[in-house]
DNA sequence: TTCTTCAGCTTGCATTTTGCAAGTTCACTT
DNA sequence: AAGTGAACTTGCAAAATGCAAGCTGAAGAA
């Protein structure tokens, strides 16, 4: 789905948003890309949340029609391909940290992790940094698959 | 829904709020809420996006449950009915917030609304107050009804 | 050079959720 | 007593989701 074909072009920006990644799933996708450093099909299927192989696929090819992330072979290993995060997709960072940070607040299960929550409340500037780092090289790798003319398929 | 039985019991505060919130129409009822003042099922309905009476029915019936939203009597027209935002319901701000500002980035349609947008950009410390004016509000509602021991159904 | 494995999908089908339209209830209004 | 507006509820068709099984193409093993 590209933005023209919205499925409420109602001109909002939220509806925007929500048309883009506002399903089940995308979010969690961007989760693992974008605090767990994950980048492969097998990392995704592993997540906790069980997601479902086509479910998977469906939103993969979907995450990279909105240029959210981008695909390539992995160089090390030439059978596996890496997905990785776009601007457009590190972008999502502020949206991702305050639903963690509002689930902080509202989340009141006895067994609720609290890790990912600790870090956005008390290490803020190191997650900031750990994921401008991973933007960073995320630039590099797209530019040297330019540099290449690296196939995609 | 109540917390204990999340679809997704996985203990990310990520998987956490999307359970909460994370379907198509949740957040935009919210939004109606808390940007544009509106209160009533009548309200919601006609809404640009066009959510469909029973589905909007479920939503409200959970955001209830998961205590985000309060239900009550109208008190000058006593056969309609004010949804408004508990606390955490107004703490959902920043989420949508974060949303707005990426639409804002990203979202290249020629024909995209901007009002939404400069607000959030350019005049957020008045936003801000209009929420907190909106949030303050509820809550001498929520007291005024508690006094009266106002009936819900 | 064929055989196996691994990663990344695709396909088929049952279940669940959504969307649309029509009908119901209850509190007023006339 | 009949009518109207607001808030739902119900029934059913269409779409999305979830599960399991199968397919494909690159690497490494025999």
């Amino acid at each position: 789905m590209t933005n023209s074909d919205a499925k409420r072009p109602s001109g909002c920006p939220i509806a925007f948003g929500l048309d883009t990644f506002g399903d089940r799933w995308t979010l969690l996708i961007i989760r693992e890309m974008l605090f767990r450093g994950k980048s492969t099909y097998g990392d995704f299927l592993a997540a906790d949340e069980g997601i479902s192989t086509n479910i998977l696929a469906n939103r993969l090819k979907h995450l990279e029609a909105e240029d959210i992330v981008m695909k390539r072979r992995d160089p090390e290993n030439f059978r596996s391909f890496l997905y990785e995060l776009t601007p457009k997709g590190f972008d999502l960072a502020p949206i991702l940290i305050e639903i963690v940070r509002w689930s902080g607040r509202h989340d009141d299960r006895p067994d609720r992790l609290t890790e990912m929550v600790n870090r956005v409340e008390n290490d803020r500037e190191g997650l900031g940094r750990e994921i401008e780092a991973r933007r960073s090289a995320a630039q590099q790798n797209r530019a040297a698959s330019e540099r290449q003319g690296q196939q995609i398929n």
